[in-house]
DNA sequence: CCTTGACATGTTATAGTATCACATCTACTC
DNA sequence: GAGTAGATGTGATACTATAACATGTCAAGG
């Protein structure tokens, strides 16, 4: 694994829409405007941001790459919340139900979700040099899974592509 | 989960294409043709069906459903083979290598390829309530993928949808 | 023949991921 | 203030996967 970028700006490529995945942006806000919607989400549908929640999503948006569980565990015991692991996974199974955040199936790991309340069929993209994770919107890939899938009833789809981010298409040419 | 069908037959919902899949037909046979496609697309390779190989292919084939690394090592281990997780893992990872067997993401588990050879991009439908994985072609998912990514180059895919076979969607009816 | 090297198989040990079962606490309701 | 639902905490354990190394097999080249 490479070593980490130095600032959050470096760390963050892809906080944006699919065409503008990838593009340098201010890392610091885009983090805190999930963190507005995920709240006023919650709020919404009667549910608690309650401490070890809030800090599991802050500590997601902290990377675009995404966690294991217990890298999140070891970030919250070292802050005062319990050290065992289903306060980590009960935290992140909370934010995923509620579309807050992701499963990365070929990671074993979490994202924040950059599109929190929108009810959308992401897709990620995970690059295999700087391992940081994109979420791309799926609605046409869902439109060609039904399609593919016949008379299949699909409810919910993993859709994981691994490969090269545009920057390190670039890096990869020197 | 509910109790195994009693018959190959039933066991077998999905080993044609997709407009097939989940049609009932008879599984010894479709297994057979399986293993005689990878059978020649090993040897096509210059690559060797060792005993353990085989068997474990010939295991993945006997059901429709994914089996978990440690059921494999389980049912091997009981015919002489070792008894080891590597045992196990190493004949799944040959043969997913080779495009006769795939790895199941959600479920953590491996599926025979019912396609050996063909060069595909498979989609995989998961039922939830009889928990056969039946294999699509996933040709336009890869392209709307593709397109969804954006600048992103994608290497692999791994597509799974979740729901109900046809017939599971019978059975809920009544 | 027999050595060499590549590959396959086997082992022990351990790492990494996830869940169960149960106790306690908090906050709200009646 | 008793009852209740949900959230958090714990210890224990289950499940999934890989590392590191020893042995076995077999074909090619000397």
């Amino acid at each position: 694994m490479p070593p980490l970028p130095k600032t959050a700006h470096d760390a963050c490529p892809g906080c944006a829409t699919p065409g503008l995945a990838f593009a340098p942006h201010d890392h610091a806000r885009c983090a805190g405007d999930v963190m507005a919607l995920a709240e006023a989400h919650l709020a919404a549908g009667g549910q608690r941001l309650t401490p070890v929640r809030r800090r599991t999503l802050e500590i997601l948006l902290e990377t675009h790459r995404a966690m294991g569980a217990y890298d999140v565990l070891e970030r919250l015991a070292a802050e005062g919340f319990g050290r065992q692991p289903p306060v980590a996974y009960r935290a992140l199974e909370f934010l995923e139900e509620h579309g807050l955040a992701h499963r990365i199936r070929r990671l074993n790991a979490f994202a924040a979700c950059m599109h929190p309340a929108e009810d959308h069929a992401p897709v990620f993209l995970i690059c295999r040099a700087c391992h940081s994770v994109a979420e791309a919107e799926g609605g046409g890939v869902g439109a060609a899974l039904t399609a593919a899938a016949g008379g299949f009833a699909v409810e919910r789809m993993t859709v994981e592509a691994l490969g090269l981010c545009p920057a390190c298409q670039g890096a990869a040419h020197g």
